[in-house]
RNA sequence: GUCCCCAUCGUCCAGCGGUCAGGACGCGGCCCUUUCAAGGCCGAGACUCGGGUUCGAUUCCCGAUGGGGACGCCA
């Protein structure tokens, strides 16, 4: 039988980069054999549950790769992949819980739960279910519901037994039920409870493997009991360990971006996401950490996935992602890096000119930065260039003053240095000139023109100068003072001083 | 409090009875170089503790300690 997996976020937020970690292992496992890949949605919480989050996190799964076989947007057999849909499906299944006697109606309200749970609290005693419902005779409940009380259904846990789970990643995990208080399955406003609404569905969309979060695991024997009292063979269970902040707790908001969509919009590239997520508690073997998805889910194996919680490291994120933007189509990069060049002002509108401008002075930036947001300030002397500060920088070298003088005369005479090749006969002529070599000749050089003491290779930056001036102004892009004009400017400035 | 899970460099992984305990990020140094990065090379850095089992434990078992999770009409 093929493997059948599912990813059921609740749509309650933001997709969390460790539910991202959930979702990209259980496609790797669908992918990596012919499996089938379910997307459903847990919107039980009609409090909480938003169409807009289930659209963004929709979204954000797309971005990252992670494609699905069946879900509510795409349908499939299995349907509805809205739990807010299936309501008749939970009311069958919990209609033979009750009629095989194993589910109870409960009258006990929220607050009387409270109380019950500080008591158990302060007394040291395990908050679980007293079960003062569980043997309400027929007479009274009928009562109770002709009175107007509107129930929960509980579940009726067994005493005194073990329930095993069967898990991939931890092995058989045994719970006894004396522990367990029974759970409401179904609310008192007749939706369906987490615990029996999973249980529910993952057995009608026939899922093989849940991979899920640790966090599920003290209640997965619950969910076994229920698969068995619904005449059901529960499916092989994987329980992820959970991503953990610096400081050993749980990654949260306090730790900075925790969400896909923060990482999206910081500039980090799907792929480094999705490619750091997977080294995140397991390996693809080998000394290679630089893998693709397609070749993780050929090597991936559940069973060989950590035992224990991870720290969410971002400066090794960063590695790979510097990776992939150097990997990258120079277009593609540029193409996602232009919002961030419109959001510093740099880029104006986004017509064909500017695209191919920002693209063609990626290699400046390209390399010696972490992520697509910070491209913009490593070429900002491209447009905001001070030429007070470029004098004093000028001024600050022992012969700056010379070497600027001498830069400025060849320029004066040639066209503008478009190209590397130009700039190398310039450099030719201005050494001759000045008399001045290396550093001497070339810092300044470098100051004069981006009023900053260090940035991209001069080879590199020239060019990107002279044909960003050049650019017409209804390309879309900040204006660009030409080299000659800053050498102009500079020279005048260091003349008077 | 009760139950469950976990434990190798600072961090992420490899190891699956005998290894100089390996790789990656980060960190330090050197090289390259007209600067900062990038890149190349080198280096420092770990088996939580205590009992067993065994000729031999990082590895198997038990306990302690530490960390995490669950105990909700949230998922």
């Amino acid at each position: 039988m093929s493997i059948r997996v599912r990813f059921a976020p609740s749509p309650t937020g933001q997709l969390h980069v460790g539910n991202a970690r959930t979702a990209l292992f259980n496609w790797l496992l669908a992918r990596g054999s012919d499996g089938t890949f379910v997307l459903r949605i847990e919107d039980t919480d009609a409090e909480r549950s938003t169409r807009e989050s289930e659209r963004t996190m929709i979204d954000d799964l797309r971005w990252l790769g992670l494609t699905w076989d069946e879900g509510p947007d795409v349908g499939g057999p299995h349907g509805p992949y809205r739990q807010s849909e299936r309501q008749v499906h939970y009311d069958a299944a919990a209609e033979r819980l009750v009629a095989a006697g194993r589910a109870y109606p409960c009258f006990c309200t929220p607050a009387m739960l409270d109380a019950d749970r500080q008591a158990a609290l302060a007394a040291g005693l395990p908050p679980k279910y007293s079960g003062r419902c569980r043997d309400l005779d027929a007479d009274e409940i009928a009562r109770r519901r002709a009175a107007g009380e509107r129930p929960a259904l509980r579940f009726a846990v067994p005493a005194n037994r073990e329930v095993v789970v069967h898990d991939l990643v931890r092995g058989d995990v045994s719970f006894s039920t004396d522990v367990i208080g029974d759970p409401i399955i179904v609310r008192s406003d007749g939706s369906p409870a987490y615990n029996f609404a999973v249980v529910v569905d993952d057995g009608e969309m026939e899922i093989s493997h849940v991979v899920r979060g640790e966090d599920h695991l003290s209640n997965t024997p619950r969910q076994v009991l229920i698969y068995e009292a619904l005449g059901r063979t529960p499916p092989v269970f994987a329980h992820l360990a959970l991503v953990l902040g610096p400081d050993h707790a749980p990654l949260s908001k306090r730790h900075g971006a925790t969400s896909v969509a923060e990482f999206r919009a910081r500039g980090y590239l799907p792929e480094a996401l999705v490619n750091y997520l997977g080294l995140l508690g397991w390996s693809p073997g080998g000394d290679e950490e630089i893998v693709s998805i397609e070749e993780m889910a050929r090597r991936f194996d559940v069973s060989r996935v950590g035992h224990s919680a991870a720290v969410f490291d971002v400066d090794k994120l960063a590695w790979i992602n510097r990776h992939y933007m150097k990997a990258a189509e120079p277009v593609r990069i540029a193409r996602a890096a232009l919002p961030f060049f419109e959001r510093d002002g740099q880029v104006r509108a986004s017509t064909d000119e500017a695209l191919d401008y920002v693209a063609s002075i990626l290699p400046l930036a390209v390399g010696s930065v972490d992520r697509l947001d910070e491209i913009p300030a490593r070429v900002a002397f491209l447009f905001a260039w001070e030429a007070g500060r470029a004098a004093a920088l000028a001024g600050e070298e022992p012969d700056g003053a010379r070497a600027v003088a001498a830069w400025a005369d060849v320029l004066e005479t040639r066209e503008p240095l478009t190209d590397r090749e130009r700039f190398r006969a310039a450099t030719a002529a201005a050494r001759e000139r000045s008399r001045l070599k290396g550093r001497a000749l070339f810092h300044p050089l470098r100051v004069a023109l981006t009023a900053e003491a260090s940035g991209p290779e001069l080879d590199l930056a020239v060019p990107a100068i002279e044909r960003g001036a050049a650019l017409a102004p209804g390309a879309g892009v900040a204006p660009i003072p030409s080299c000659l004009e800053r050498l102009r400017a500079v020279v005048g400035m260091t003349g008077k001083a």
